[in-house]
DNA sequence: TCTGGGGTCCTAGGACCC
DNA sequence: TCTGGGGTCCTAGGACCC
């Protein structure tokens, strides 16, 4: 019998805001999008008061914060930091992990043999997390990928458990597909849900049952693969290198709406110069940059979308290259008169720097193209800390003008905002 | 007044080849 | 009246994830 792991970090972020602050222990923790915009975490106290994810924060803050409620604006800098912590504890503890996203990890516990011993690995390593970070965590473990995502999600809702659930023999597993509806499921989301549903498919334990013939001319490879690992078949590995990236996005919503392209420019070129850096970091080059603009979608009036593409005769990551190309774009794409709510640039085709393919004819734009990576090196270094040197084209403020008005303090990643005491 | 950001994978269909 | 067959590559769009 094969175990794998899921550890997946408890409302992550509001944990992240409760590890230097113990006064917060039981208060209802949310914390916001950029802009202070949307909730993207709650701690189970906000849950609990019914604060949905994702709902813009205006429309909640009087009733919340009225009610005792605590706000915190988005610190990347802290989650990013404590993440990188459990992750390495993890890592310490078994020879095979995915790290699947800031707050989530996939184990292959190879070196256990039964049950017991798994639900021992579960807490062991929920109370070394506990204790070194300060982080709750809870660990589901099952015989696939998709089932441990099931484990951890029993591992949540059941009472008074430890927080570890372990989901390895088929009668277990039955009992519990049959109380989990399909939207539950990782790979499930709305849409799927509801074709489902309408062919009469509501449990996770009817969708397990249906003919795998069936899902696969209906649907697709990616849900036939979730049915056979519902059933305790594998088919989804665990990745314990990260590929290469694909593509790369820098994009922000504006405090306000943006009308002119004058005000735009500048912005464009932070996430330009953003990207660029994120590019060579990834040690990639690309061919192709691409802009996007848009109105809000909330908004009533006219919407505009804008988006297009420039490709380079050759793979490309010096900065005043991408900011020339995205320049180019944005005068394309840009139309008079429309209120912006949210740009954002992205770079793709990428290729391997070792193999880079020439072009066969010098093109009237190739003669603008810069390349220097000695230079973008230079700059990289200068900037690793804190930005010191800026292009002409860019906006000075940041990437662009954000309110953060609730920010807690980068405690273990600034010097001068460790935590003290007395 | 105020509604996030960054990714991946798969498929269908078009363009093109011989 | 009747207009082939088999293949590759690329892209846009749709689905999903956290």
């Amino acid at each position: 019998m094969k175990f794998l792991a899921l550890v997946d970090c408890d409302n992550f972020y509001a944990s992240c805001e409760r590890v230097f602050r113990p006064d917060l222990k039981k208060v209802p923790i949310v914390v916001l999008s950029n802009n202070d915009g949307c909730v993207i975490a709650r701690s189970k106290e906000a849950k609990a008061m019914g604060i949905k994810m994702g709902v813009p924060w205006f429309k909640v803050k009087k009733a919340y914060l009225t009610q005792g409620g605590k706000v915190f604006s988005s610190n990347f800098a802290l989650y990013g930091d404590l993440s990188k912590r459990v992750m390495n504890i993890l890592d310490g503890m078994v020879k095979k992990m995915e790290i699947y996203s800031i707050d989530e990890a996939f184990l292959d516990l190879q070196h256990i043999q039964n049950k017991n011993q798994a639900y021992e690995f579960g807490i062991y390593c929920r109370n070394t997390i506990r204790q070194w970070v300060g982080i709750p965590v809870r660990i589901g473990i099952a015989p696939t990928k998709t089932l441990t995502k099931v484990a951890s999600h029993v591992a949540k809702h059941a009472n008074g458990g430890m927080g570890v659930c372990c989901l390895n023999n088929q009668k277990d597993i039955a009992h519990i597909l049959k109380t989990l509806p399909i939207r539950e499921i990782w790979g499930i989301g709305n849409n799927l849900s509801r074709q489902l549903n309408q062919m009469g498919i509501y449990s996770a334990y009817e969708l397990m049952q249906t003919d795998i013939r069936l899902i696969r001319k209906k649907f697709s490879v990616v849900l036939e693969r979730t049915v056979r690992e519902l059933r305790g078949e594998s088919c989804i590995q665990i990745e314990d290198h990260a590929d290469p990236k694909k593509q790369i996005v820098v994009s922000r919503s504006f405090r306000g709406k943006i009308e002119n392209l004058e005000v735009l420019k500048p912005l464009i070129s932070n996430f330009a110069v953003r990207a660029a850096e994120k590019l060579r970091h990834e040690k990639q080059k690309c061919s192709q940059v691409s802009v996007f603009i848009s109105t809000s979608r909330f908004n009533k009036r006219p919407q505009h979308r804008g988006f297009s593409s420039f490709q380079f005769p050759y793979p490309m990551d010096d900065t005043r290259s991408i900011l020339m190309g995205s320049k180019k774009i944005l005068a394309k794409i840009f139309k008079e008169g429309y209120p912006y709510s949210k740009a954002g640039i992205l770079l793709s085709h990428f290729s391997h720097p070792t193999f880079i393919q020439q072009s066969l004819f010098q093109s009237k734009d190739q003669q603008n193209l810069k390349q220097n990576t000695n230079l973008m090196e230079a700059i990289d270094a200068l900037n690793s800390n804190q930005t010191q040197i800026y292009y002409a084209a860019q906006h000075p403020a940041g990437l662009s003008p954000i309110q953060k008005s609730m920010v807690s303090p980068k405690y273990t990643t600034n010097w001068w905002e460790l935590p003290t005491t007395k």
